[in-house]
DNA sequence: GATAATTGGTTCAGTATTGGATCACTTAGG
DNA sequence: CCTAAGTGATCCAATACTGAACCAATTATC
């Protein structure tokens, strides 16, 4: 009898494992099957299947049975949750990523429909005299900009950003650092912007967002 | 043989409620139809719902029935479903945008310790020769790299690009791709990416990582 | 308004499967 | 002879599913 049946039946079972023959969260076969398929033991499968356990994330349970946990992607709803804990200095650096080029994708691809709801929420926000209501206009605009983007997954993006722009460190962030020249100061950004979207010019659309966030970065961070 | 028949109903009561087969605020069949729908026992349908009800927004009243509420403030979860229907050319254009910047904070941020496991992702990926498990490790080092950028909005982001990824049409469309040329071909793209990780070359790093989802993308959507 | 039917909530006993653990025994190899 | 590896077997504990009963709230029906 060879002396290292577990040892090369490790081995053929981690080969199986990474030619992908169980994916991701998949059951393996239990035990007593594979004692029988490999005809051996069943001792000499679980010493075997113990080998493995180092190299390959095995997670073994009673009652159910064996599954091969490759790097188990996490589920969306348990990113979303993680992403509740961010920094308000983190959220900054990701828009300063994506804003400007959405407002570039928006002076290319908006509808002109599109573009007036845009004027719309500028409008509004530039009338606006408390701050919630500003503050209301303000996302809506920054909203529509990436609704006109024609990226559906940007659009998601900016969404989960918005929700987060509402949460309570955020909210209070904000509070701090809003004044009437502020206010003022933004308006006249957010009309840069919208005037290189009306003339359909994506780089004076990038540049004026960026500029936008630039000051928005610098009044809540103080930078 | 314990069939784990509830979760492989779970699964299928999440995909008919996310293909729109009970809208807002339907009433779902109560539980004694649909197990015997299912050929079932009550109980099995009972831990099937439960199981969905994390996921998915599901009121139960006794006496009137469990009923299917969509209608509520877009939470972050919802967004991330959402999401799931993103088309890959909106992806790639998102990817686009995040990874080279994430590739340059990289350089700037990272400490040696996780820069040698970008290269150990890059080893393992250029050693690799099934295709699963290239794209295994693949994924691995472009989520590496994220992990590098000190940003963890970021990471939680390109979290959201991965499990997209791992997405039916997604996947098949990998697969088509897929050649040996190909992986090679990557593999040297990897390597000039993490050659100016380890220069700490953000500009360097920005601009292989470009090249690189800019070959991928030709290579998937044949631009 | 009272009654019956419907529906989700709960519990229980019973069957089957599965991994966990331990035993006595055999076989190969030094 | 002695040790390590493998065999075959038994028992345990955890889990999945079934089938059934009963409760409580709601709704339809008379």
């Amino acid at each position: 009898m060879p002396r290292l049946v577990a040892a090369s039946i490790a081995r053929s079972l981690r080969e199986r494992i990474e030619a992908g023959e169980w994916a991701d969260g998949t059951r393996m076969p239990p035990e007593r099957e594979l004692a029988t398929g490999f005809g051996v033991a069943r001792n000499t499968i679980r010493r075997a299947i113990g080998m493995l356990g180092e190299a390959v994330p095995l997670s073994r349970e009673v009652g159910r049975g064996t599954f091969f946990e490759a790097g188990r992607d996490p589920s969306l709803g348990e990113i979303a949750r993680r992403m509740e804990g961010s920094s308000p200095a983190d959220m900054m650096e990701i828009r300063l990523l994506l804003e400007p080029t959405a407002a570039a994708f928006a002076a290319t691809n908006a509808s002109t429909a599109e573009l007036d709801r845009v004027v719309e929420a500028h409008l509004r926000a530039s009338a606006a005299t408390a701050m919630a209501e500003f503050e209301r206009w303000d996302a809506e605009l920054h909203h529509r900009v990436f609704a006109c983007s024609r990226n559906e997954l940007l659009r998601e993006f900016h969404n989960v950003l918005r929700v987060l722009r509402n949460q309570g460190a955020w909210f209070e962030m904000k509070q701090r650092s809003f004044s009437e020249a502020r206010r003022a100061h933004y308006c006249a950004e957010h009309q840069a912007l919208v005037d290189a979207l009306l003339r359909r010019d994506p780089e004076g659309a990038r540049t004026a967002m960026l500029a936008h966030l630039q000051s928005v970065q610098a009044n809540l961070l103080g930078r």
